[in-house]
DNA sequence: AGCCAGGGTCTGC
DNA sequence: GCAGACCATGGC
């Protein structure tokens, strides 16, 4: 708890809990809208405020100014949640420090900065990349969005849990046609009876070596080496690791055709993330 | 109509 | 190990 308080000024009013000054490097939209989760969305302008369930928790995050408030958040127990899964601890100005050697990097950063990497749980990270295989993001969240809620658990304020690999596990392929997930169905099913007998051990996996546990991640059905490194940063924090889509591999063959300088692999994920969203907004490439 | 999207699997060499 | 076909779905 202390860890919390070094670094985020905890004010408790009647709506919820301020985090004063979190939200000065840290951008709500960029941060839940930028590929790496898909069960976010704003549902106010002004005030900004952003809607999510992550896991078994839900909340409503509204920037103010330069603070953070968490709506209806008021046991020490679901804060500590939300700045983890947030990742608020993180120093990630004396991470841009480092990438920002990079001039690339420093312009992605000028204007695309406050990004953060979540903390995701590994399992809902599991089963959400594999369904982002050959799709497009507005159609992953439609389908993890139809996912939840026929087989979330229903949560007291309405919302949905994201459904445990035991439910998932017993249904039949039949019975995941309305997700309109395609080809990827065999896949989540297969994956989901592996987590659910145990076959993989994703409690196990989370402690291993980052190598050693993108091969073990490798070995569920639909998850090849980029859905495993998505996996492993957004879902194990995993801050090293560089999924490659399409729009990283024009990245990489503009402007890091001999890879990324080394004194960034350490923080390469997070290089990444920006660097995709700065590829994919700049209008870097006419479309390859 | 054809191409593309946070790719993976399977086959054939 | 590596290229190429194939894979549902929906937006453009």
């Amino acid at each position: 708890m202390k860890h919390i308080l070094q670094k985020n000024v905890i004010e408790q009013t009647r709506e919820g809990t301020i985090l004063k000054g979190a939200a000065k490097d840290f951008s709500l939209a960029l941060t839940l809208d930028c590929g790496q989760a898909f069960r976010w969305r704003r549902v106010s302008e002004e005030p900004e405020i952003w809607q999510g369930t992550a896991a078994r928790h839900t909340v409503r995050l509204e920037k103010r100014g330069e603070d953070l408030l968490l709506h209806a958040i008021f046991q020490m127990e679901e804060l500590t949640f939300w700045v983890h899964y947030l990742d608020l601890e993180q120093d990630y100005q004396a991470i841009w420090r480092i990438l920002s050697e990079d001039q690339t990097m420093r312009l992605a950063y000028e204007q695309f900065g406050g990004m953060h990497i979540l903390q995701q749980d590994l399992w809902e990270t599991l089963l959400t990349f594999i369904i982002s295989a050959n799709n497009n993001i507005p159609r992953i969240r439609g389908i993890v969005e139809r996912l939840c809620e026929q087989w979330g658990e229903l949560l007291p304020d309405g919302s949905h849990a994201f459904p445990t690999p035991q439910t998932l596990a017993r249904l039949k392929e039949e019975e995941l046609m309305p997700l309109r997930a395609g080809y990827r169905v065999p896949y989540l099913l297969g994956t989901a009876r592996m987590a659910a007998e145990g076959e993989i051990n994703l409690d196990e996996l989370a402690v291993l070596p980052t190598d050693e546990a993108r091969r073990m991640l490798m070995r569920f059905p639909g998850v090849g080496p980029k859905v495993a490194d998505c996996v492993l940063l957004f879902g194990c924090h995993r801050l090293e690791c560089l999924p490659m889509d399409v729009w990283m591999k024009r990245v990489m063959r503009e402007f890091y055709p001999q890879g990324f300088p080394k004194y960034a692999l350490p923080w390469a994920g997070v290089a990444q993330q920006t660097l995709f969203h700065y590829a994919r907004t700049a209008a870097l490439f006419d479309k390859k």
